[in-house]
DNA sequence: ATAAAGCAACCGAACGATAGGTAGGTGGAA
DNA sequence: TTCCACCTACCTATCGTTCGGTTGCTTTAT
């Protein structure tokens, strides 16, 4: 009952820091503290296990970004772009669960680069979509005057990209130093390219 | 005589693929067109071959930026930081040295991660060092008035990385397309945050 | 010039360790 | 009694690695 997830999310840290090939069912169950066989009671086999929690860690990440999204609707565009970098590095950085997802996003181990790349298009997609629909509803409030909500966010997420490759690669500081320089860049670049 | 270099050649291109972890010596050999053990006639084993491989790499790709950088000094520097993305795409798409360098900046293999992270660190000091010089050569010579080169420096090296992600995830064009609304957005904001 | 010695490259075979996976049995709860 | 998590024991395949020996080229000595 517990140990199916028990061992999901043992497994989740494992393949988060060694990846698919580098972890064991062995050192899994070590950790677990039960035998490799009884995996086998709550999992078809090492793939099995790996898709059921790399499917988890999708999931999990999709949803917390969407609510996050959706709250807070009266708060000005703006300070809502920027904490969000603060929620990234408050949930991301205490769980290997951001850690696996990237490591999927670029690293898809070779034998199920399908069925991962599967999962990860589905998540991309799903975050453009949200970001877009966030701000053309600001747009539509009334702030954000003449900037392509396009442009804007594609820019945005680029910028994302770059500070989590720091919050990863280095840690917080670095990345809240990158944040407090990047953001009022991308601010003020998305104002004034609309005016030329 | 070639053999050295033709096993690293073609273990580079399976580490990049693979990582540390998937790739075996025994794959290696077959590609190469000789047999596991005689690999151990020109490196001590899988790690000493992994870690030629990593320097060589990382050696390679520091050469091929510092030149770009130091070359057609007259240029200005909009034009240089511009051209810079079809200078990575373009060598990042022939290559495996690329995918290799950023898999070992992100996911070094558990084992090897402390001489691994010796390298990635002294690559990325030196890429921050010799873009600080640039800027600050450029601004000398009247570009770049009233402009915070560390600020700018910063931001733009956010900015390759979130290209690059999409790069290394999803190709070519979606690569120049976040280019081409990026780096308008950067270049307009370092001007722009200036002037507050 | 020629034979001997040295040497680097390579290979077959085997090593112990470990990988993922299977078979069959034990023991407690429903 | 049925069921299911868990176990021990074992399987085969492959891993990195080592050893002994065979080439064939180059260097050295006579």
């Amino acid at each position: 009952m517990m140990s199916a997830i028990k061992i999901r999310n043992i497994a989740l840290s494992h393949f988060a820091k060694h990846g698919y090939e580098g972890s064991s069912l062995n050192e899994i169950a070590k950790e677990v503290g039960i035998k490799k066989a009884s995996i086998y009671s709550h999992y078809k086999g090492k793939d099995d296990l790996f898709l059921t929690v790399v499917r988890y860690v999708f999931q999990y990440e999709r949803r917390k970004i969407l609510i996050y999204f959706q709250s807070s609707k009266q708060k000005p565009i703006k300070t809502k772009l920027q904490d969000f970098f603060a929620f990234i590095e408050e949930g991301f950085n205490q769980s290997d669960t951001t850690k696996l997802l990237l490591r999927m996003c670029f690293f898809p181990p070779w034998n199920l680069r399908d069925k991962v790349s599967e999962i990860v298009n589905s998540f991309i997609d799903g975050m453009q979509r949200a970001l877009g629909k966030l701000m053309t509803f600001h747009k539509n409030k009334g702030e954000f005057i003449g900037v392509n909500i396009h442009q804007a966010a594609l820019a945005y997420i680029t910028l994302v990209d770059g500070v989590i490759i720091e919050l990863l690669f280095t840690g917080k500081n670095k990345f809240f130093e990158r944040v407090n320089v990047s953001f009022p860049i991308y601010w003020q670049g998305i104002a004034a390219v609309e005016k030329e």
